[in-house]
DNA sequence: AAGAGCTACAACCGCTGCTTC
DNA sequence: TGAAGCAGCGGTTGTAGCTCT
């Protein structure tokens, strides 16, 4: 299969400074793409396929190292509750975030919750309160409490949702949020520390929005179609507009 | 102090879908 | 139209560093 001639002796392994240089330099030089003519261009002696995981999980600008933020954590338990192990799907809600860092993320921190103690839970979720500035939402009970009470009680023990109830979400949304503005802040405001507390002790049990299209539509190959939203630290952006 | 176990992360592998010829 | 190559994805493995006993 592709990913240039099947050369033997492709070196493997853990990559140099100096290997991480010639990478660098040829995509400054040629764009991303061609990954078989990186070893023809540079010398390098790894696979078009190393180098394309190379440069995207690691040497692409714009990653950010480090821990996930407690706000990038509920997005990816919600997004993984709704798009499942499509990791690269979910690395788009997440800037400066890959697809192999949030399937890392995911298995050690995520698989291993089913092991660790619900007073663990209830101490972090504690914490992410604590965190949160307040919110126009917890003045009144906003209509997002209701959407999630509603969907809540449905049978979504599984990975995915049914059809039914994303059905229900999808109504929901249409006549709760007319605009795009107003279904995008909707999904944004929500306090993610108190709603990582209640999915918590669901054990999984999820709530969840359709960030790609508000109508419950997937975008053509599944790529976000209305807007492209993710956190940074301790704000939400939109399209690269911060919005609170 | 040292070995065992655990965690986090980088990298590899196999598969699939798309594009080109 | 089918074969070959390319690009990307998700699963899995290897390993360095840290913690625990």
């Amino acid at each position: 299969m592709g990913w240039g001639i099947p050369k033997q002796g492709w070196t493997k392994g853990s990559w140099t400074p100096e290997e991480d240089r010639l990478l660098s330099e040829y995509v400054k030089l040629h764009g991303e793409g061609r990954w078989n003519s990186v070893s023809k261009s540079t010398g390098l002696n790894r696979s078009g396929k190393s180098c394309r995981l190379r440069w995207v999980n690691y040497l692409r600008p714009g990653l950010k190292k480090g821990l996930l933020t407690p706000l990038e954590e509920g997005i990816v338990v919600e997004m993984h509750a709704l798009w499942g192990n499509r990791w690269s799907t979910i690395a788009r809600y997440l800037p400066g975030r890959t697809d192999n860092e949030i399937k890392n993320y995911w298995r050690t921190h995520f698989k291993k919750k089913g092991k660790s103690s619900k007073k663990q839970d209830m101490e972090k979720a504690q914490t992410l309160k604590q965190k949160q500035p307040p919110k126009k939402q917890e003045q009144e009970p906003h209509e997002d409490s209701i959407k999630r009470e509603t969907i809540s009680n449905e049978d979504t023990s599984g990975d995915q949702m049914s059809s039914e109830v994303r059905e229900k979400q999808e109504k929901f949304v249409i006549q709760e949020y007319p605009t795009l503005e107003d279904q995008c802040f909707s999904v944004m405001s929500q306090d993610v520390a108190l709603w990582l507390d209640t999915i918590r002790e669901d054990d999984f049990c999820f709530s969840l929005w359709n960030f790609d299209d508000p109508k419950g539509n997937m975008g053509h190959d599944h790529q976000p179609t209305v807007f492209s939203c993710g956190v940074d630290s301790n704000s939400f952006y939109n399209n690269g507009d911060f919005i609170f």
